[in-house]
DNA sequence: GTCTATAAGGAGATAGAC
DNA sequence: GTCTATCTCCTTATAGAC
């Protein structure tokens, strides 16, 4: 995470220990309290400092918001899009679709306060900075319509609607977050294979033999 | 919706007609912007009333916030219950459960703000007001998982796990209203009718057959 | 039922010493 | 890189006139 940071680059800090760790612990408190009920000095007392210093890592509390969004959706992308793209796989897409959405959960689950934050305070950017988180975001969406397009043509998939059932599977997934919660019931990586299977059921052309 | 409003009611104003115009136009902005981004001055001014007057209509923002998310959550669990507790229905599971998904959508996208509030903002209730609200959502959600596993019972439906499909359905659906506007490519009874496909084929046991 | 005026406190952000 | 002190503005909510 920390890596490629040589963008143009804040006026102030550039460098990354402290400042990812202000941006960790300010993302558990958005989740928490949601981004315009956590104020500078909380944030600041959170991280034995005052206020005014945290200005000098960040140039306002909306950086800090979209260094916690952006970095978390740009990582989703860069995981996710070599298992939908790459086209000389030994894998048919059935269980490429499977892997995917193991990694989407797995994903969610290992950054839960991040993808909260990414789902819910978008609004709280600014159009530009909005475009920016966006941008991967439709890119992802996209991709995952065309594959299931793809395996459609390729007669293992049966979806009337690869746009619509992309979101919807998508949308599953997201909603984990919202009741997830480490210690309960399934453990993550239980969740991961349900939903691989869920998504499967989705599309797949055929009732399927494991 | 402004029936039966018997209650122990709120020590101010009890009546109806332009406490829902304030609690609609509310739900608007807090959809629109955050229940935290929307102060009292900016819905009075919605209202062409005072910040003062509100607060003869309603005791605290907070109210404002419950008002909106509460008949909501309500008014889905009414509608939506006698679906699935009926017995000596002729319908079969798998059409109930298409006429279920159908509601719930039509009932989404026919309100949209107020949804929208009470899938985002509930931390920002105290927790007694809280409670209130999850009672029913709680109740919907058993509600569901049961009729999955009659279902099952029934020999229409496969699911190994009632409770968790039940939340991927309703995580699916609610996702719906990130993304859905008017105008859009899909109409919501289009929307509905697709849904109800997708959550059939999430548990049907075997392919189906229209 | 709506108003004016205001209380009491918190917000984001900055200046400038160290 | 962190501090103290402060600016300016906005927040929820109340008091009391009309």
């Amino acid at each position: 995470m920390p890596a490629a940071e040589q963008q143009p680059a804040p006026p102030r800090a550039r460098s990354g220990a402290r400042r990812a760790e202000i941006v960790a612990l300010a993302s558990r408190m958005f989740r928490e309290r949601g981004y315009h009920a956590v104020g500078m000095r909380a944030i600041a007392e959170a991280a034995n400092m005052q206020a005014a210093s945290l200005y000098h890592h960040f140039r306002s509390k909306e950086e800090l918001l979209l260094e916690a969004i952006f970095v978390v959706d740009r990582d989703l992308v860069v995981d996710q899009l070599p298992l939908l793209e790459s086209e000389d796989d030994d894998l048919n897409h059935r269980e490429r679709l499977a892997q995917l959405v193991r990694g989407h959960v797995l994903h969610v689950g290992a950054n839960r306060d991040a993808w909260w934050v990414a789902g819910r305070e978008l609004r709280a950017l600014s159009p530009e900075k909005l475009d920016a988180v966006q941008v991967y975001r439709r890119r992802y969406q996209h991709a995952i319509a065309e594959f299931l397009a793809a395996g459609v043509a390729a007669g293992e998939f049966q979806c009337t609607d690869p746009r619509l059932t992309a979101l919807a599977v998508l949308d599953m997934i997201n909603g984990l977050n919202e009741w997830f919660a480490p210690g309960g019931r399934l453990g993550i990586s239980e969740l991961a294979d349900r939903y691989a299977d869920l998504a499967v059921r989705l599309v797949a052309a055929s009732t399927v033999a494991a």
